[in-house]
RNA sequence: GCCGGGUUAGCUCAGCUGGUAGAGCAACCGCCUUGUAAGCGGUAGGUCGUCGGUUCGAGUCCGACACCCGGCACCA
């Protein structure tokens, strides 16, 4: 007789069974309820196939759909795999390579046979029709155990090149495994999966789009015909997710840029963002908000120029890694001939700034510094230009001419960590006075491509990561991560991140400890001991861009700005003409006390005049008719259906909307 | 830059297999003096992204280019 193992249940109960017993056959012991509602197992933490036998003592606990993460992860992965056998039976010749769970789904990558060509979304309906049919054919989905050997060969013969080519650089004699769908189709898989096709709820998914995607992510390898798809435990939840899909592109910045009359964007100057005068109310109120913050955290403001000599970017190193991002303009006057070239292609190259760095460094180097004047906090709302790639462009958060909030302080390597602590306290208040309290915080460690030796990089990447430990942030909470070969080519950056409407997460605020460009720009400083000493040099932003922070600002809010950066704060509007001269002098006292207010005196229902402002998302309607005029008060009615008004004499509406339109730093 | 889709009035969009453009809202004019998310009537408005091709005839078919959208790659 062998000896039983021991496997211990959440209740803290114990059983005691055969080595090689399955989760399945515990989970069937326990009741015909769990062994219906089972979708995978928990074995010492490891989620695992239902079927795959325990060797020895365990504890586990059974995965259910109330595990709503655990279950969401497998059924998306299941998904994917009858994603890839669907459209391998639809169109024989795909070669399928890989396909994971994403946040809210999953997608795969095929190489479609040549002469189909990339999958379009007109062929989505057909595939989803076949994932159906294979979900209701209840496949079981078995896991096998393979040599690397049989994995290449299996794949070389059925064609799967892409296949064969990555389990070909699998480690030798490592555990391989592949999951059977039924008898007749088969991926490499790690797993886990569902015990059958049929425990996915064929209404609870829905395939939302075709892209390209490079094998491996690589640009130099073929593109593959991505599908993507997203899935979900129940047709309610899908229903549900399709809902919050919908509300978010209501949110979408360029939609209601376009809405409330903000900025826009034409081919003339794609890429640079025409700003409306409404739009650029908020840019006013956020840039006369953030030099105050700079003023009080002690950085000193400064003004460079547009276009610098080749040269100086040669110099910086700009012109070496960054020229392909660059807009070059030849420093001559053009020819005004009708026949002949504009210009010689002789003359010498300057460029537009792709970054305010090195114009911050030439600022510094005027005079000499002594080590009692670091740190020294170079601030400059920079205009930069750079020629991104086409394809990158995204309305607003992604241009190619942007404004930095951008800053440089130089200072000495003792000072390192709390400067950088500072910033990260700053910024952290800064984000929460716009309204966002939540945003991920990363660490880019340094790329392939670079500038200073391993040892500076390893002292620069330490020190960012310690003054992050140092403010306490370096947590799950804010997303802390550490990501290989992302930093800029001279410093490893610290990555702020927030949100869009959809998800979608955009790096705002950075800080980046470098060592290199101080070296190369030759910035220096005459220490306690009359030598020379190279300062070390932090390019921060908090914002990054105003043109993505206002997108993602617009976003976050869905337009409905606080007081303080509504393009219109309040609209006086007329109930009868009577009341005219009246609406006029409540809309000139609340100018007076600084509001941007505008009065609505035309002959419209005020239903009208309601919705309409309702619409432009203008926070405050003071209404005001005959009762009004005649008792110096208004109606003051809040933005929202569900808003109450109240009536109050000017004085006092005067007074709440005042208050409430201080900027945060001024309560 | 790469893959797929798109570009028609100020805005949102319709226009089937080719026969030379249509709606709603907005604008303008008039009526209505109105009490909290669209009052009524009328008028005007488009070289259908650009260039080229096929055709007796192109918004519609084909090609190139530009820009936009969704991804990929790149990045604030």
């Amino acid at each position: 007789m062998t000896q039983l193992i021991r496997i211990s249940l959440p209740d803290g109960s114990v059983r005691e069974v055969e080595p090689g017993t399955t989760p399945a056959d515990i989970a069937a012991a326990i009741g015909p309820g769990l062994a219906k509602a089972a979708l995978a197992a928990r074995v010492n933490g490891e989620v695992r196939d239902l079927s795959r036998p325990i060797e020895g003592d365990a504890e586990l606990a059974i995965v259910t759909a109330k595990d709503e993460a655990d279950a969401l992860e497998l059924v998306r992965h299941d998904y994917a795999h009858v994603l890839a056998e669907a459209v391998q039976r639809l169109f024989p010749g795909t070669q399928i390579t890989f396909g994971p769970a994403t946040e809210d789904g999953f997608y795969y990558d095929f190489a479609p046979a040549p002469e189909r060509g990339p999958f379009t979304e007109e062929d989505l309906p057909a595939i989803e029709e076949e994932m159906r049919r294979v979900i209701r054919a209840d496949k079981p989905l078995v896991r096998e155990a393979w040599t690397r050997a049989q994995l290449i060969d299996w794949f070389q013969s059925h064609g799967e090149t892409f296949k064969a080519e990555w389990a070909a650089e699998l480690p030798e004699g490592e555990a391989l495994t592949v999951y059977r769908s039924g008898e007749e189709w088969l991926d490499m898989c790690r797993g886990p999966h569902l015990a059958s096709t049929g425990k996915l709820d064929p209404n609870a998914f829905k395939l939302t789009r075709v892209s390209g995607a490079y094998w491996r992510a690589d640009p130099k390898r073929p593109m593959l015909s991505r599908i993507y798809g997203t899935g979900w435990l129940s047709k309610k939840q899908l229903e549900e997710h399709l809902v919050r899909l919908e509300e978010a592109a209501k949110r979408d910045h360029r939609k209601i840029g376009q809405e409330m009359d903000l900025f826009h964007l034409q081919s003339e100057a794609h890429g640079s963002v025409f700003w409306h005068p409404n739009g650029f109310v908020i840019w006013r109120a956020l840039e006369a908000y953030m030099r105050r913050r700079l003023d009080s955290a002690g950085y000193e403001e400064v003004k460079t120029p547009q276009l610098m000599d080749a040269r100086q970017w040669e110099q910086s190193g700009h012109w070496g890694k960054y020229r392909e991002n660059m807009f070059v303009v030849p420093d001559e006057i053009p020819s005004t001939e009708d026949e002949g070239p504009i210009v010689s292609g002789e003359a010498d190259m300057m460029a537009l700034k792709p970054m305010n760095c090195p114009a911050h460094v030439l600022i510094f180097r005027q005079g000499i510094k002594s080590y009692r004047d670091l740190p020294i906090r170079m601030a400059e709302f920079g205009c930069c230009h750079r020629n991104e790639p086409h394809g990158a462009l995204h309305g607003i958060m992604r241009v190619r001419q942007f404004t930095q909030d951008d800053a440089h302080i130089f200072c000495r390597e003792d000072q390192l960590i709390e400067e950088i602590r500072a910033f990260c306290d700053l910024l952290d208040s800064v984000y929460r006075d716009l309204g966002f309290d939540s945003y991920a915080i990363k660490l880019a460690l340094r790329p392939e491509q670079r500038f200073g030796t391993d040892a500076e990089w390893d002292k620069a990447e330490q020190i960012l990561r310690d003054a992050v430990r140092a403010t306490g942030r370096a947590t799950a909470e804010y997303g802390w991560e550490e990501l290989p070969g992302e930093g800029a080519f001279y410093a490893p950056k610290l990555e702020f991140h927030l949100r869009d409407a959809i998800g979608r997460t955009w790096q705002v605020g950075t800080i980046q400890a470098d060592t290199v460009l101080p070296e190369r720009l030759d910035a220096s400083y005459v220490g306690e001991d009359g030598e020379r000493h190279r300062p070390v040099m932090l390019h921060r932003a908090i914002l990054g861009t105003f043109e993505r922070f206002i997108g993602i600002l617009i976003e976050h809010h869905a337009g409905r700005f606080p007081l303080w950066l509504a393009p219109v704060q309040a609209v006086v509007a007329t109930i009868v003409s009577d009341a005219n001269d009246y609406a006029e002098e409540v809309a000139r006292t609340l100018r007076a006390a600084g509001l941007r207010v505008e009065s609505d005196l035309r002959n419209e229902k005020i239903n009208y005049k309601v919705r309409e402002h309702s619409l432009r998302k203008v926070p405050y309607l003071l209404v005001v008719g005959r009762r009004e005029a005649e008792e110096g008060t208004i109606a003051l009615r809040p933005l929202g259906a569900d808003a109450r008004q109240e009536v109050l004499p000017v004085e006092a509406a005067v007074e709440r909307l005042r208050a409430e339109a201080l900027p945060p730093d001024a309560r």
